[in-house]
DNA sequence: GATGAATGAGCATTCATTCAT
DNA sequence: CATGAATGAATGCTCATTCAT
């Protein structure tokens, strides 16, 4: 689906129906029979990467959870985030920009039932790991922007051309540095 | 009554001219004729918003060097950026998800100027502090992601309405955490 | 009920799209949908009038042809201005004021189209004529001047209120004076 | 004055007052002091040229009626046409495609004033001759026509491109032709 | 008289959405 | 189910004109 394409490159609202119906080669009348408007496209875009990031993570988790320490857990994130992002630039570029195309509670509903089972995986790993003191007892809350904050925000300059070095290139120094934020 | 509150209400493009007339009780034509369209009326609205972030760090840096000490250092950068999303919402918000309304040149131009001198302090200081061993032997740019990135992400959730505890709440966890991820 | 009408009457630049939706009894996007913008129109109307006046014209030969001789074509070249300009005074008023419509290649082209054929056949009797000696041996492209020229101009006087007498009135009169001027 | 230029290149609609103030290095306000609006500025530059013309006719009739012969006076009023629309380009186009820019009593008073002397003098040479059997017994007003009709028409298709051949090689053409049409 | 900033009505054009085929 | 022509509300922007200085 290249409405993705679109969308990052001249933003949702300056990518006209249109513009979808030859990216992806469908007729308006069909658009609208699947989607039923132009938001619920923006939305399913949103959604359908989502996906295949919470499906990454949890490959991922599936390798650090073996040793049972905390250490390959909490670096598994950083790199199933810098990993995703390398490999899905245009994806990740959509997701940091356009969070709030995601309005209806039924959209609402399913990107929650996408990433709670994963979510609710990491929170018990952690709540684990802070008990066996291999982690600072902090906020569950808190840990998720630790750990992939400064991934993010290295890629949001990375996208906008301020950094030109690539996220893959920094991997152990992220890795490493969200180990030590996070460790007891 | 400012076009920044609009513009975070209902996004720019939903934001029409007439409502920032309304807003900023002005005349399409005055508008015009100070800003010559819409996106320079965005671009404007960002770099007002960056210019007063970027004298609070200012600011919170003259305090924090004081001790000539790398932890209130960083410590600070943590506390500025909680405190100038605490106290300046809309703004954050606007930032953080219009980053691409800065497009000519001349605007670039000036938000490089606006955070030149103080972005320059803060190399200096980090080169400083890594060459006295209070800080890892990091590349320069990973320095702002990380010190940065966690508060960004944790505003970002909570601007999104899935966190509901003010950022606040968490300064101190942040910024230990932020040090504990920087420092040698 | 028509866009001539309204082009006529107010001028290209002071119809909106509006009148003319409501001209034509037509949608905005419709208009829209099949001309792509207003100078396409004024283009269109300008092109349909065209068409209409080279088949008189042609029409007119057909008769005059017949006795092989110049007079009649000349004064039948003369007798179709005349004649077509009073049936079709806006399509007249129009054209006369408005050659500047046709900008683009893809107009021009089809204005050079329908003339053509026509205006090919003209001078080949014009040709013929002069080599018969019944013609003045005139460069082809000042033929078409001193035929038109004459009622061309009384007509933008008589359209601009300044003369009153109509030209069905001076037919003879501009035909004779016509065939003066470029017989041997 | 160089509105004529702006309006001859862009079309009257298309030049802004603002074009015009840089145009004749003059201030907006100063402008409406002066003018009053818009179409009055059209308005002045139109009766400019045609003082203009007129003056020129003026004086080759000076010289044609020297001799008391109609074929000078007939051939000097093209002559006038062709050497003023060849010295004035401008003009001529702007007073070709807008004599509906005049459009207030005064303004049309105006107009008439400017050519009234000179258009009497053309008449009563014109009636003098008819008497005298030089002219054909043709009514006054069509003598016009007939006699700048021509000219116009090929400076016209000469302004659009369409002929290249400058006025002024056909000149004793267009002056001969014209005297046969109206000789008796 | 001169100036040019301010005004806001008016316009061409776009585009999400509908619906008859 | 699929199509794409038709719709018209909504928008960014221009520009003639005014008027306080």
């Amino acid at each position: 689906m290249n409405a993705l394409d679109r969308f990052v490159e001249k933003g949702i609202e300056q990518t006209s129906i249109q513009m979808i119906c030859e990216a992806t080669e469908t007729s308006v009348g069909s658009l609208y029979h699947h989607f039923g408007n132009k938001e619920a496209i923006a939305a399913a875009v949103y959604i359908e990467g989502m996906k295949d990031f919470w499906q990454l993570v949890n490959n991922y988790l599936d390798k650090a959870t073996i040793q049972n320490e905390a250490e390959p857990v909490v670096k598994s994130l950083v790199y199933a985030n810098i990993d995703w992002i390398s490999k899905n630039k245009n994806w990740a570029r959509y997701i940091f920009s356009n969070r709030s195309v995601v309005k209806t509670k039924e959209q609402k509903q399913v990107l929650f039932d996408i990433s709670q089972d994963t979510y609710q995986r990491i929170e018990d790993l952690f709540l684990k790991f802070i008990n066996k003191k291999q982690l600072k007892n902090l906020p569950l809350e808190i840990f998720s922007p630790i750990i992939s904050g400064p991934v993010h925000d290295y890629a949001r300059h990375y996208f906008s051309g301020r950094y030109k070095k690539s996220l893959q290139l920094y991997k152990e120094e992220f890795a490493q540095a969200t180990w030590c934020a996070v460790k007891k």
